[in-house]
DNA sequence: AATGAATGAGTCTTCATTCAT
DNA sequence: TATGAATGAAGACTCATTCAT
């Protein structure tokens, strides 16, 4: 009668992979629970010994997207020390992982909380749950004072997250866009840069 | 074909009007006829009589949206002739139009081509259609030689339209948001900026 | 607000033209008031101006399908005196006028009484209005006794409406079709017309 | 495909009987999806797990009716051996099927192909699958080299199918009916055999 | 653990028809 | 005479979900 969900031989694994490709690569309410039952040769009505709803599926690939993402992430930052060198591995895990490597992660930047009305509150939590690392990440770089750190940063994963729209397998290397990406930031807004006056108007 | 858009008193206008609210409000799919119809006090059947399917009223949508935001930024650069001021400008447009004042821009970059499979190729060229102007801008600029154009344009416009993600009218003013991304990449790029050193690795 | 049917500059004779050709192309409940209307470049509501509803544009099609395949008949009759020679003129004129001549009699054909049954007893009597010509021809003609002439009656009527299922007009002839049924019923099909004794094997 | 046939207990036996009693009866266009539902107790959505389309149950109970009525007219003609009873069986089972015996079979009759443009091709080789038998039995007649044998066919099949528009349980019995079609052809009709004659024009 | 069968609410769409102008 | 605009009832079909077995 329960679900025994941390059996360790069972379907539920496969059945997580394969929602996470469908919603990654289709969206979540362009995927059926018969897209994603048929992928794992199951039956739709099968699907809900294991989960309870098609919301708890994108849940669960939520929370597994921003484990996943998260500990990609951390192990990248961790092999370096320099505020930048940190933003720019970062952003370069978080590329490849979006891009790349993980359908789950891909999942969280392509199905937006508002999208899902009834779960958009644990969505936008658990999005922050990863999102609030670079919160971190861009308070340890050195900047001038005057420097909007928030929009620093939402431009930057901004940019990032939007790369999911228009990377191709065969475009540049997902490195050369992160380098890229923080490079563009980084030169001038480096503590000793001196001629810092920006005035339009 | 049949419809003249033109007419005075039609009820083509809200129609469309209602469409890119609830489109840009709540994307597409989750979007029905009903509830376009009945925000102009029609019933479902009725919308047919104006627009041929779904599709087309999405199509219809997103031509305005095309004409409405080109036009703005069109203006905009207008009246400035330095290319960074021309492309600080743009953006300004962009993110006042997207974020602010018109539902037909924001549908163009809230609803993605591959979410509708059955017209992506017509959305697509439509936004290009738009966003080819960047192109234009980025080309402008006068900038060291090894900076990679396209990337630099796709990081601006990719931060920009994701400011939609999480943009509330109670943050910073649009035209901060313009500034400060346009000053983040400026700085280090003019072209007299001479320590230019770039190397993680 | 009456309807002035009688008009001679009007547009209903286009009109009908209009519905016989698509009923007789494609059949009555597939034919669209739509169709028919934008076929004379008029829209759907125009329509009841001069209709009452779509049966009433069947039946006056209808009518003037009986009223035009009879004439044929009763002209190609009545050249001829010998009983043979009427019924084969008249299967003649049949089939010329619901193959090639006319779309009105086509529908006759087509479009069967229980496929409208709102006027289902209307067409019933205008198709046998036409149809009872044909119990005439049967009994004039000298057969043996024994003959059922209804039987060879609804066999030759069959056979003849059905040419409209598998009749392309780079077939045989129509005449060479009106021969022949009428021949196979007139004479003997038997290899030596005495000996009643068959068996291959 | 996923919907297996032969499922003893199921109710897609009951389904297509009621979809082929309803298309015999209506027409293809004139029956609902919510008229063959009901007619099993279901609910119109629940046909779709059966059958794919509407469509798929017209080509389903076509394929079965074609079955049927082959099989009915395979074993009818097996018990003779001279040409013209074979043909005369031929004709008798073609009649009771369509007539008495089987919807499916009715339903190969009475929707033709033309009707359902989406599948149109399908329902003609499902139907010359049967009617080519025809063919056979007509060509095996021993008849006068002059006679073309297609028409002869055309005309006697013809004339059968077109039975089911006059043919009322209550009228001649169907053996009778079919007795007379073969007769009409082999027999020759004229009063005094001999003069034989055939030149109009 | 999974399936077969179904449900029911909802989706887009069609179309004969109406009616004020 | 005709049209523009709409209506409303119905149509085929979809899909998350349920549940007895």
């Amino acid at each position: 009668m329960n679900h025994p969900a941390q059996r360790i031989n069972n379907r539920v694994g496969p059945l997580l992979d394969a929602a996470a490709k469908l919603f990654a690569a289709k969206g979540y309410r362009e995927t059926t629970i018969r897209d994603i039952a048929s992928a794992v040769d199951m039956l739709p009505g099968s699907v809900y010994y294991h989960f309870a709803s098609k919301h708890a599926l994108l849940l669960a690939v939520y929370e597994e997207g921003v484990s996943k993402i998260g500990a990609r992430l951390d192990e990248a930052v961790a092999e370096e020390s320099d505020p930048w060198q940190r933003l720019g591995k970062a952003i370069e895990a978080h590329l490849e992982t979006i891009l790349d490597q993980s359908d789950y992660a891909s999942v969280m930047i392509r199905v937006l909380p508002d999208q899902v009305p009834d779960i958009e509150s644990e969505l936008i939590q658990l999005r922050s749950q990863y999102e609030d690392r670079f919160v971190e990440l861009v308070d340890a770089l050195p900047l001038p004072a005057n420097v909007d750190r928030r929009l620093l940063r939402l431009m930057l994963l901004g940019a990032s997250n939007w790369t999911q729209i228009w990377y191709r397998t065969d475009s540049d290397p997902v490195q050369d866009i992160a380098k890229a990406f923080v490079d563009f930031l980084r030169l001038p807004l480096m503590e000793n840069t001196d001629t810092q006056e920006s005035d339009r108007e």
